[in-house]
DNA sequence: AAATATTTGCAACTTAGTTGCATTTGGCTA
DNA sequence: TAGCCAAATGCAACTAAGTTGCAAATATTT
């Protein structure tokens, strides 16, 4: 991991007063070097031999989720991918689309969606996600 | 079930060409009996003793799926919701909402979202879902 | 350095959903 | 109506993401 990606790990961890295990800077660090979310397996992959236990990963999220510094971005396949929640408002996040060709996210991040509004009094819509699915530049049938 | 929701469900089957057998048309009447999405479990404990085994009911919805009748509304909770697809249009179903107090889920068919708009050339949006949460009337904190 | 509370790793578990295969059934034909 | 056959069902076994309990290890405090 580059030392920049670290030290900011180590920042973060500090920020919340969580602890700075070797585990915890090395999941950090994994979120911080992409720019997509991420599923545990993607992130132990990433970590190869050092990687924590699944266990360790899984608790570790929930912590960064407890936290505030990583959010939940979708489920996918059963699958929950996570990723930094420093491009989301407590309210919602920016669209995720998965291609259905190569299986590959991207973070609509310059995609604004509008907060649905209650049909009727009484609701009290506290988070909303979007999710996109189709086919990406890549995968593109019609390019 | 109610003749009317029978002939109902049996029209539907007429209209896909699937065979109408017991489990296929008392499955078919149990969402045409509610106006939410249900999961396995739940369509399982409508039909009571007289339930299909799960393995049936997942290749029921799945053929429905294949068919157009029926929709995944949401995964929550790693459980897939389904709902007849008649208020959905290929691109966009209305917005789901679940209650995070109460669990209860409400389908939002009087909202209309605008479909996200591609960041970049290249992407076709094929399909885009929302997904809400808060506090329903009934568990309203500030009500 | 010792004490203490937190964190980690391992094994076992939970559970939604899937697969393989033998048996049954719907719909068609004779 | 009886018989045929592809399609559908039920059961058991399986898969895989995520969770739980607990003993061992580690970060922080004293
Ligand atoms: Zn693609
Ligand atoms: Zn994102
Ligand atoms: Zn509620
Ligand atoms: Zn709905």
């Amino acid at each position: 991991m580059k030392s920049a990606v670290k030290q900011k790990a180590m920042d973060l961890l500090n920020s919340v007063k969580l602890r700075r295990t070797n585990p915890r800077v090395a999941i950090l660090g994994v979120l911080l070097a992409v720019d997509r979310p991420l599923t545990r397996d993607q992130i132990s992959t990433r970590l190869g031999r050092d990687a924590p236990d699944k266990v360790t990963i899984y608790r570790t999220l929930e912590s960064f989720v407890r936290e505030g510094l990583v959010h939940r971005a979708f489920l996918r396949e059963r699958v929950w991918h996570f990723e930094l929640a420093d491009d989301c408002t407590e309210q919602q996040c920016h669209p995720h689309f998965t291609c259905i060709s190569c299986g590959d996210t991207h973070c609509f991040t310059a995609v604004t969606m509008p907060m649905a509004r209650s049909p009727e009094e009484g609701f009290v819509i506290g988070h909303q996600r979007v999710q996109l699915e189709g086919f990406c530049p890549k995968c593109n049938p019609n390019a």
